[in-house]
DNA sequence: CTCGACCCTCCCGCCGGGGGAGGGTCGAGA
DNA sequence: TCTCGACCCTCCCCCGGCGGGAGGGTCGAG
């Protein structure tokens, strides 16, 4: 008497590999319908292909085991559609992603650009109206729009007081997560919503401006770090940027200026008592 | 005396983590330009920001380490070119494959379609023009096309005999390679080039018809091996293909039509002496 | 000299499997 | 009923490209 398929003839059938079946059984994606308590053999119904192809398109996708597990859980339609839906954004955004790291690796090993300008900028405190969060490096572009937002809607034109600006601490580049600052200089600051009243310190910047659409920002830090450390200076706290032309000001990236500062500090000198270097 | 950056301070500057530096030194994708040899600190020099740079922008497209690693390693700006076009052009194919798994889990996820069609036929021995390898899963499809088109251009419209079909071990689909058999009746077979003349032996298949595009045809194949399960029956060798109507007829992936068969075999009964069961 | 921030090496974990060892089970044929 | 080969089982190690953390050495400013 069958008790079912065995686990290499659903494999055919299914075209999965036997491994990756044993691996679904154990993470208890695509249970057997049953197993021999003596032998431990798995047994499959044929309706269980259908499972097993869902899995599969799934898994094309990159969708992890974890995840098509919740899916496969849940009979509500809606639900499902939603998980999925919001796999495929993911995807869409890693899609943007590589685009945006194609052209600046295009532009990147082209000959050199002109050299670039760099000032050294004593920038007074300022009091300004901010949004401050710790931040996962792949939130960071949802996170800057939603809060930028916030702040345009809360300071209409007639009350801003200069370009929009944010500080970005140097682990949310190099590690996984850091703290992110956008704020806006505004005539009346106040707080509402996620959003407080800031006083930036003094600080001592090393300035240039980066053209064009932030794809390839990296290379000018990396260019104005190089300045930096050829002037034997040392770079230190969160980098700087100013949105001299921005997203909000037009839609052609080619037109936008980033005014990008490094706090930088003379080296065997004082990093700025009460403050560490990170 | 400063000797150079330190691992810290270029991870700043080139925004990759301090592990991620220390992991492409090992590898020998970018060697620190001094190592103390007492204390095996590392020290970077400005100009090495530019390389690192590049590195981390092959990163973002997924290019293997090793990778990076000979494309760093040639001067040669052409070869260089050639290489990373290569790699777009993975990053292609596997968007393609993408972008058809969306639409197949698309389909997956509708209420199911009619009742599949099978039948159980006999299918004689053939004779036919056949080009056989063994060919690992992501070259299917290229090999499937260079086959094919070898085949049409030996053997022109008046000399054929039927459509062209394929044979297909399961192993193909299970584990990452196996052997693929792409053949053309034709009137008078003759062996040149990569061609045989190959004596298809006689076969029992049960077969269905798989319409529409090739992207879910694993689904057809599935529904098939159900139906083969239900009725008592096993599957045996390598899954058969026909091209009723496919790529070379229309480009309308609506319009085709692809006949499925699986080797079928009585259980209990005799998997055809000579051939063992894969 | 001290002390904290920095750096070193080494080992383990993650994901989604593949490779292979070593041993038990199944079922068709004689 | 026995045999024998194909199948199945579990267990452990490997891959790539990092991150986490332990345990210990080094640097440099006060």
């Amino acid at each position: 008497m069958r008790k079912g398929l065995t686990i290499g003839e659903f494999a055919t059938v299914s075209h999965l590999s036997v491994r990756t079946l044993r691996r679904y059984h154990e993470a208890g994606l695509l249970e057997p319908a049953t197993v021999d308590p003596h032998t431990s053999y798995r047994y499959y119904r044929p309706d269980q292909i259908a499972t097993a192809q869902v899995i599969h398109r799934l898994r094309e996708l990159d969708v992890p085991l974890a995840e098509v597990k919740a899916l496969l859980a849940t009979d509500d339609p809606q639900e499902r559609a939603g998980l999925i839906s919001g796999h495929l954004r993911r995807l869409e955004a890693e899609l943007d992603r590589t685009r945006a790291a194609v052209g600046s690796l295009r532009r990147l090993l082209q000959p050199e650009a002109a050299a670039l300008e760099v000032q050294l900028r004593s920038v007074p405190a300022r009091t300004v109206a901010a949004i401050r969060d710790r931040v996962r490096r792949e939130d960071a572009l949802v996170w800057f729009d939603g809060a930028m937002t916030e702040l345009d809607a809360a300071f209409p034109p007639a009350g801003r007081d200069g370009p929009p600006g944010g500080q970005y601490a140097n682990e949310l580049f190099t590690e996984g997560a850091g703290a992110m600052t956008v704020f806006r200089p505004v005539r009346h600051p106040s707080a509402r919503g996620r959003i407080e009243v800031v006083e930036l310190p003094p600080v001592e910047l090393a300035v240039t401006v980066h053209p064009g659409s932030h794809d390839d920002i990296d290379v000018t830090y990396g260019r104005l770090g190089s300045w930096v450390v050829a002037q034997a200076l040392g770079v230190d706290g969160p980098v700087h940027e100013t949105y001299l032309v921005g997203p909000r000001d037009t839609a052609d990236a080619g037109q936008w200026r980033t005014e990008l500062g490094w706090p930088v500090f003379r080296l065997g000198g004082d990093p700025r008592p009460g403050e560490t270097r990170s």
